[in-house]
Parts: structure tokens; C-alpha cells; sequence
DNA sequence: GTAACTTACGGACAGGTTGTATGGAAAGCA
DNA sequence: TGCTTTCCATACAACCTGTCCGTAAGTTAC
């Protein structure tokens, strides 16, 4: 019987399928033309719930954005920590045809750079992603230096212009008229980007 | 006397006192925290006026961003177009170096790089910005790749990675509590990323 | 110059949105 | 079982956007 659950599962049933419904209705139309109501609706519960499990709708999405992310971090973490450093060039390769391949899904592109930066503002933002993106970008930089492939230098603002870099290239790729084409050549750019850190 | 201004001048001032007036408001608060009463309360006109002016809010903060970007590219153009392309690394360089000094404003960031993404979508945003920072960053990869002083490759999509790198770079540097610091490093990142495009 | 017409603007209205307050149902605890 | 706390639905208040209509200012025709 229903009558059985407890009631946290209860709420974490409750917040699950508001961030599940959430998720697709942010990612097909934006933050701000998805009302509260219609989300609440396709989760099959009320604001009311909505307003009891979350702040607000800015909680909300933020749990939708950590869901993708972290989802995102996962599969590339795992394409990353299986990278050996004997070979630079190919490691930073894989790892940008990793987040190509990640980005072609609409929900990271949307909710993640797209969405994200205006609703929580870019400090937020920026916040949140340090754990995700930045971070991951600083590990593969730092484990590169170390192995004496790319010059030393602070590791957090290269990080940063290269996940800059990179979300543009995405974006570039996804949104194209001929995805295959640009997504090949946003690949080739960010190659020639990355190849010249590497020290011949 | 106010009697004989001509229609044209009389909707061109509205224009103008309504452009004015949104400017700073959006540039603190954003697009969607600032209302259009206030926008017109604060250009000394009713929403009437706005709405016979334009076509709602969003054509009124694309009159915003087309003010503030052709400023930008009025100011980073005059730079660039004096340059000599003898020395493609010190070329670069000051480019890299205009365009941080120009996003130390927070109009820019703000209103270019973080709400109209979200305000305008990412598509229109591009559509609109193709004219002005990208089509400048092509401007300067042609000269250079015609020099000789970089590989020959397609422009555009390098152009747009270069562009998301340098607006991230900008957005690292503008938010950070030690902000001479942060532009400091990132420059060095910048610099390091368009050094390895250059030919040695 | 004035009459007919177009453009610019102010005020009021309808529709929809977020966030809150209130009441009841379900679960935890004694 | 009785009492408290948590969870959720409904109703409500305060917005905000976009539209409608009336009026005033400017333009054109006669």
C-alpha cells in the first residue's frame, strides 16, 4: 500500500518527480517560460509541494541543473581517469571529444549554458561549476604539468578560459544547421587550441 | 518651445530617454528582476509609451545590447585596425589586452555576456553578436592566417572558440574579489592559448 | 487656416505568474 | 490511542506583461 511510505520517502518521491518533470520542460522552453504550475502538473502534484519541498522555483532548477551535472562530471570523469599522460596530445583529444559528444545532448547545452547563468547568475553559477567542469579541467591540466607535457602556470584561470572555450564550441556545434560539419569543426579549433599548450 | 519638435524627434528622444533609462537598470538587476514600469517611470514616460516605441521588453533590451556591443566594437576596432601584422604575438596580445580593459566595465559582462543569452536565446544572441566580437576575432584570424603568422584553417568556428574563451576570461577577471590579481592571470592564460596558434 | 488624418502617448484592463497563508491528511512518537 | 510534526492542496494577495481605447500632438490636403 501507498499508506506505508515513510515520509522521507515520501518527500524524496515528491522532489524527484518535480525535478524529473522540471527537467525536460527547462530544457525544451527555458527557465523563465516554464510556470510553476505546469511543472508541479506534469509531476502530478500541486505548487503547494513544489513551495514545501523548494525554496522556490530558483531551488528548484538548481536541483534539475546539480542532476545534469552531475550526470555530466560522471561520464566524463570516467573517460578522463582512464587517460595515460605518455601521450599529451591524445589525452587532451579524447578529452575534448568527450565533452563534444556530452554537449550534443540538448539538456546539458540548455540547462547548463545556457539557462543556468542567467537564472542563478554567473557567481552562482560559477560556484556550482567549480566542482563540476572547472575542477574536472583543473585535474586533467594538473596531472599534465606534473608530467612536464604542458608549462606550469596557474592552474584555475587557463582552466577557466578553456571551459570557456569549450561551452562556445559546444554550443557552436549543437546549434549548427549541419551538426556533423561543425561539430567537426569545433573539434578542430579547440585541437589547435589545446596543441599549443602542449611544450614540442 | 517643446510645440515644435517634429514626430520623428519626438520618437527618437522616447527612444533614446527609454534606452537610457534601461541601461543601468539592466546592467544591476538584470533582464527579467527589472519591470517595465520602472524603466518607464525612470525615462520620465508611461509603459504606453514603451510599448508604442517597442515591440515589448525584450525588442527594448535588444536596443540596450546593439548600444552597448556597437560601443564595444567602435572601441576594440580603433585598436585593432592599427596594428601591423609583423609582429603577430604582440598583435594578439594587445587585442587580448583591449578587449580585458573593455569587459572591465560591468556593462558589458552584464548585459553582453550574461543576460542576453538567456533573454535573446543563444541563437538570436549569436546572430546579433556575429557582427560585432566575433566578426572582429575573424577579422583578426584572417589578417594573421593571410600573413602567414598562423595555420590557414576554417575562421569562424576558431573564431567562436577564441570568443568563448575571452568571455570567460573576462567574467574570471571582472568578478573576482582581487580583480587586478585575476586579470593578471587571466591575460597569462589568454596569452598562452593564442601563442600556440602562432606559426614559430 | 482649417479639416481630415496619422502618429505618439497616458491610463485602465485582462490574463497569467510567483510566493504565501490556511486547513486537512498522512506519518511519527508517546 | 492521542498529540505533534511533516507533507501537501486550495485559496489568496501582490505583482508584471501586453493590449485596448481615448486623447493630444503633429502632418497633410484643401
Amino acid at each position: 500500500m501507498e499508506s506505508k511510505r515513510t515520509q522521507a520517502e515520501r518527500s524524496a518521491a515528491t522532489r524527484s518527480a518535480l525535478v524529473a518533470a522540471a527537467r525536460p520542460l527547462f530544457t525544451e522552453r527555458g527557465f523563465a517560460a516554464v510556470g510553476t504550475d505546469e511543472i508541479a502538473r506534469a509531476a502530478g502534484v500541486t505548487r503547494g509541494a513544489l513551495y514545501h519541498q523548494f525554496a522556490g522555483k530558483e531551488e528548484l532548477f538548481v536541483a534539475v541543473f546539480e542532476q545534469v551535472e552531475s550526470e555530466l562530471l560522471a561520464r566524463l570523469g570516467a573517460g578522463i581517469t582512464t587517460a595515460d599522460t605518455s601521450d599529451p596530445v591524445a589525452m587532451l583529444h579524447a578529452d575534448v571529444d568527450g565533452w563534444l559528444a556530452a554537449c550534443a545532448e540538448p539538456e546539458v547545452h540548455r540547462i547548463v549554458l545556457i539557462e543556468a547563468p542567467a537564472a542563478l547568475g554567473w557567481e552562482r553559477w560559477r560556484e556550482l561549476g567549480r566542482g563540476y567542469g572547472v575542477g574536472l579541467v583543473e585535474a586533467v591540466l594538473d596531472t599534465l604539468m606534473d608530467a612536464g607535457a604542458i608549462a606550469r602556470r596557474p592552474v584555475r584561470p587557463l582552466a577557466h578560459v578553456l571551459v570557456g572555450a569549450l561551452e562556445e564550441a559546444a554550443l557552436y556545434a549543437a546549434r549548427a544547421a549541419d551538426r556533423p560539419t561543425a561539430t567537426d569543426e569545433a573539434r578542430q579549433a579547440l585541437y589547435a587550441l589545446v596543441d599549443g599548450l602542449v611544450l614540442p
